[in-house]
DNA sequence: ACGTCTGGTTCAGTTTCTGTACCGAGTACA
DNA sequence: TGTACTCGGTACAGAAACTGAACCAGACGT
């Protein structure tokens, strides 16, 4: 990163720091994946993940919390609820592909990808790249310079403190 | 996703599992986002982030030895060192970026986001997008669909390997 | 009546995180 | 020469989170 040594305290880059404390917890995200591939149910996330079932119930009620995910009910009287993505939660989709996809090129790929997204509107296989919206080039660590956005700042200043 | 429900145990979509074994972890990314900006040193670090100097430690030293971060010495004497990102680790850049994204978008945005990243090479804010290498058009959670890829399942024994 | 599936909860034990304090080596100043 | 300060940590104990095992209630099948 070019001629930007130690910005962060100035710039605030809070985004990511609120993002994972929402994300950042152990199971979360993985969660977030199942839910990308379909899955609603408590007991299924419970199977696939192999996350103890108390944490599993934890995560869910944070997340629902959060607006990532909606409880549903799907059946009275036995009443069940599945949990379900919302808007807010299909944002992180890129994400979590960025996540799969560092982790498909630093680990273990004796074949390849053990997961491609085909793309619906071309039929390839997507192989998603983050590209500058300006000019559609591809985006690195080093491409890229760090400056202040409009937001820069604006926290409260004299927030009265508990 | 359309029509995939419950893919996960089928496609073992180990990528992500494995990558969040490594960055999910509370204060991984957090670090990793302030090696981006440059920043190096354990107390810029630990004034930076506000982490506790002992968790700071331990994840240096973790990612240390995942290949994230390697360890320099800057001085001798006062024998001194510094975390520097490997290759492994810009890598990662993408996922803190789709992250940040999300944070700015979907937790408070009075102005704007806090920090905008300025694209080198065309001069202009980069507002960075997951898009489709093949047709380059913009990907989200509903325009594309998982599939198994080359790498689906060979760590099992039971399948014949080349 | 019995066992199974569902979506959870309770509980106790273990691991992990956190804050405070401390260390040892070097530097800066007087 | 003493004092204070920086830097990169470590030691320790209490707090919080995670974990596995067991349990529960309602509905269903046989």
């Amino acid at each position: 990163m070019p001629g930007a040594d130690d910005l962060s305290h100035r710039f605030e880059a809070e985004s990511v720091g609120r993002a994972l404390a929402l994300v950042g917890e152990r199971w979360t995200l993985l969660i977030l994946r199942e839910a990308f591939f379909g899955v609603r149910r408590f007991g299924q996330l419970a199977r696939n993940l192999n996350i103890p079932r108390p944490t599993l119930s934890a995560r869910l009620r944070t997340l629902v919390a959060a607006g990532l995910l909606e409880r549903v009910p799907y059946s009275r009287d036995p009443e069940r609820h599945e949990y379900r993505l919302t808007d807010a939660g299909r944002d992180l989709f890129p994400a979590i592909v960025a996540l799969m996809r560092w982790g498909d090129e630093h680990l273990s790929h004796p074949n390849g990808p053990p997961i491609v997204l085909r793309h619906d509107a071309c039929g390839e296989i997507a192989d998603p790249r983050l590209t500058c919206r300006h000019c559609g080039q591809q985006i690195d660590a080093r491409s890229v310079t760090p400056e202040p956005g409009p937001g820069f700042r604006d926290r409260q200043p004299a927030q009265p403190r508990a």
